[in-house]
DNA sequence: GTTTTAAATTATGCATACAATTTAATCTTC
DNA sequence: GAAGATTAAATTGTATGCATAATTTAAAAC
């Protein structure tokens, strides 16, 4: 089963619609920095890279603003949303309820088989920690969080998750992860696969949230120093 | 404040981007009944209907088919999309996990002027039920649970939840309440005022999740009931 | 009379063309 | 030389056109 119904993320493969594909495309753009925040999207320039006409592209671009990944000013063209320390501290709350739910319904359904899985995710996650190599980790870490969703068989929460997960990887970008927060979230992740290996509902969806929460505070340190450094700057 | 970004519901006034206000619209149709559930959506037709070209209303098409109102079949148009007891099983509980989160803020941040402003929606919806106004009912209990998004004061989880809203209206539509069901919900409701004018989030909270598990039950029977006559008929 | 097959119609996907608005560049004018 | 107005370039919004894939219709074969 699939994470989600509009698919969750990177490079979507070469299937048959392709304003479908541009999104993909486009999603990756921002996601890896090559198109960054408040930066402007001038179609032109897009239809030529991607080798489209503006037709499908426009019509990417309206469904990437509809995820609050773009905001469309009328005549004025797209602009890669900025997320402010206000944005951060809306999501993460939101993110934290959904990976909850997420949890206690996957410990009821999820098989052995499947944790065998996220356990092998998991030490493969912390010997990248280990290492200190960050993007591995990320990549990782992405892949257990997704499969707790997964294993939860909840389309319409996979999808909901896909789509805030990306705005929250969007910060992550911006907001590089602080040692001491790595160490954490790690140790954190180890009781993640504790209380799911136990199936014990009610304290995966605890650790969650507040593996979240601690998650939204290093990424607002980041976010608001970068905006106080910006903003007298551009005033 | 308003309820979300990309606006919650029905009539999108006439504002300057063609294609969301066909977006609006098409919303409307399908949230009224005009449109329903399977049924293919030609092209053609709606560029008359709306007076408008092919390329805003395809945009406004995309849109509508990322927030899972439509589905997409490449080739082969648009169709309203149907919601099976599985959906609606998958729906409510991530609705009542949002609902949730969402009164417990609304229970910190909510002013005295905000509490009243519910219980006048709540009186309203009282004289509605008692004159067995199922329209103008509906109408106030999704104000009323607007409301409360609104008191929390978080744009995310309000686009969030305006997006699923729709989904599980689109149910609503098909599955007319039974009278037990509505006064069980109204009896509900009644919880719900208690537990906002004293602020007591996790209550509120426990009696929102309720309120709509017994909602999804309720609606559950009937689209089950609907989909067992449907679908020996069309095999 | 039913099924198969082929042509014609229709609908969709993408590209291009035109209109309207915004941005910039140039030219006055003080 | 700077501020403002005017015009030109560029960008976006909408409509139209062409190519391709589906669907329907009608004809032919069984």
């Amino acid at each position: 089963m699939t994470l989600s119904a509009k698919d969750s993320g990177l490079p979507t493969g070469s299937g048959s619609p392709l304003h479908e594909e541009v999104v993909g495309r486009i999603r990756g753009m921002i996601l890896v920095g090559e198109l960054l925040g408040g930066q402007r999207v001038p179609e032109k320039r897009l239809c030529e890279q991607l080798a489209i006409s503006r037709t499908p592209l426009r019509e990417a671009l309206k469904v990437l603003a509809s995820e609050n990944l773009l905001v469309l000013l009328p005549n004025r063209g797209a602009r890669v949303a900025v997320l402010t320390a206000g944005d951060v501290d809306e999501m993460f709350p939101v993110m934290g309820t959904l990976e909850g739910l997420a949890g206690e319904i996957a410990c009821q359904r999820i098989s052995d088989i499947e944790i065998d899985e996220v356990r092998a995710l998991h030490y493969q996650m912390a010997s990248h920690h280990k290492r200190q190599e960050l993007g591995e980790y990320f990549e990782l870490n992405q892949r257990i969080h997704g499969k707790i969703f997964e294993a939860a068989g909840n389309e319409t929460l996979g999808s909901i998750y896909a789509t805030l997960a990306l705005r929250i990887r969007m910060a992550r970008y911006q907001a590089n992860l602080s040692h001491k927060r790595w160490n954490q979230a790690m140790a954190e992740h180890e009781e993640i696969l504790e209380a799911l290996s136990g199936r014990d509902g009610p304290r995966l969806a605890r650790i969650l949230k507040t593996h979240l929460e601690n998650t939204c505070e290093s990424v607002k340190e980041v976010i608001h120093a970068s905006e106080v450094e910006d903003s007298p700057a551009n005033a």
